[in-house]
DNA sequence: CGCGCCTCCTGTGTGC
DNA sequence: TGCACACAGGAGGCGC
C-alpha cells in the first residue's frame, strides 16, 4: 500500500521519464480518476497538453508535477494507484484511468487504478506547494520538518499515538503499515495516549520512524501484491524487513512472545503483547 | 475546533 | 460449485 516509501520510489522514477517532457495529449478513461476538478476533464486536459513538466514533488503521500505554466498536476495514489511509464505501442491496462502521450513519442505516462481512491488533479499556480495540499504537514524525511514542533503538537493532542502517526496534518507519509512498524521498534502499543508521552520517548519514536521510512525507500518499498510497483512496474522487497505488519501469530522478532492483530479504525494492528502492552 | 467514525471502491480469500 | 461476506486502507467529510 502506498505510503512515504512507496510514493518516494514512484517520484524518483519519474522524475527520472518525464522531466523536462512535453504532454502531447491526454486521455481520460474514468470519471471519478480527476478530483476536484469542477469544470470537467476537457478542461484538465486542456490545461495540461503541450505543457512541459519540470520536475516532480513529494510531500507525504501526495506527489505533485509543475509545468512550465506554472500550474501543478496533483498525483495521489490512494490504494491501488500506479503511475506506469509503458512504451506507446503497450496494451491498455485494465483499470487504465489516464494516459499522457509525449511530443517524443517515447513512453507513456499511465495512472493505473483499480480501486479509483486515487486520483489526478490540476492545481492552477500551484508550482510551489499546491494549495490543494497545503493542509498536509510535512513529512519527517523533509530537511524542514521540526521537530520541537511537531513533539509539542503532538503532546497537545488527546488522542491515541497511533492515530496521531495516521494524521497527516500532523506528520505526513505514515501509513498503517509503516505506523505499526515504528511502533513496534519504539515498544509502544498503538492505543498509549499521546498526551502522557515524554519528549524523549517522542523524540525516541520518531527517530525509528526516520529509520524504518529510509530503510524502505532503499528497499524500493513494500509490496504484498501487485497493486504497488514503481514506473517499471517492479515491486519492492521490504516485505522481507516487516517485523510487525502482517505477523499475527508468529513469533517476536525481539522477544519471542506471539504476536497479535487488533481492529482498530476498521483496519488491523500489529504488535507483540510483550514488548508493547497495552496502557493501563 | 478537536476528535473519531463513516464512506468511497473492487479484487481476493474464506466459509458454508 | 456458487454465493455471501470480510478484508485491504488513504483521506475527505461530517456529526458530536
Amino acid at each position: 500500500m502506498p505510503e512515504l516509501p512507496e510514493v518516494e520510489t514512484v517520484r524518483m522514477g519519474l522524475a527520472k521519464w518525464v522531466t523536462g517532457r512535453t504532454i502531447a495529449a491526454v486521455e481520460v478513461h474514468h470519471p471519478r480518476a480527476i478530483r476536484r476538478h469542477l469544470p470537467g476533464d476537457a478542461h484538465f486536459i486542456a490545461m495540461l497538453t503541450g505543457r512541459t513538466i519540470l520536475d516532480v514533488s513529494r510531500r507525504g503521500k501526495y506527489l505533485w508535477l509543475p509545468l512550465d505554466s506554472g500550474d501543478s498536476v496533483i498525483a495521489h495514489l490512494g490504494m491501488s494507484g500506479q503511475l506506469l511509464m509503458q512504451p506507446a505501442d503497450a496494451e491498455d491496462e485494465k483499470h487504465l484511468r489516464v494516459r499522457f502521450a509525449f511530443t517524443d513519442g517515447g513512453p507513456q505516462l499511465r495512472f493505473v487504478d483499480q480501486r479509483t481512491f486515487g486520483g489526478l488533479s490540476v492545481s492552477e499556480g500551484g508550482a510551489e506547494l499546491p494549495d490543494e495540499i497545503a493542509h498536509i504537514a510535512r513529512d519527517p524525511m523533509d530537511p524542514l520538518f521540526d521537530d520541537a514542533a511537531f513533539s509539542a503538537r503532538l503532546r497537545g493532542r488527546h488522542t491515541e499515538i497511533k492515530r496521531a502517526l495516521l494524521d497527516q496534518t500532523l506528520i505526513s507519509g505514515v501509513g498503517n503499515i509503516y505506523a505499526d512498524e515504528a511502533l513496534w521498534r519504539a515498544m509502544l502499543h498503538g492505543t498509549r495516549p499521546t498526551d502522557k508521552l515524554t519528549r524523549p520517548a517522542v523524540s525516541r519514536l520518531l527517530a525509528h520512524v526516520r529509520d524504518v521510512l529510509s530503510e524502505a525507500i532503499v528497499a524500493g518499498g513494500t509490496s504484498f501484491d501487485e497493486l504497488y510497483v514503481n514506473v517499471n512496474g517492479e515491486s519492492g522487497y521490504f516485505d522481507r524487513s516487516l517485523n510487525a505488519y502482517g505477523r499475527e501469530g508468529e513469533p517476536c522478532k525481539r522477544c519471542g512472545a506471539i504476536m497479535r492483530r487488533e481492529s482498530f479504525m476498521n483496519r488491523s494492528s500489529f504488535s507483540c503483547p510483550r514488548c508493547q502492552p497495552k496502557p493501563r
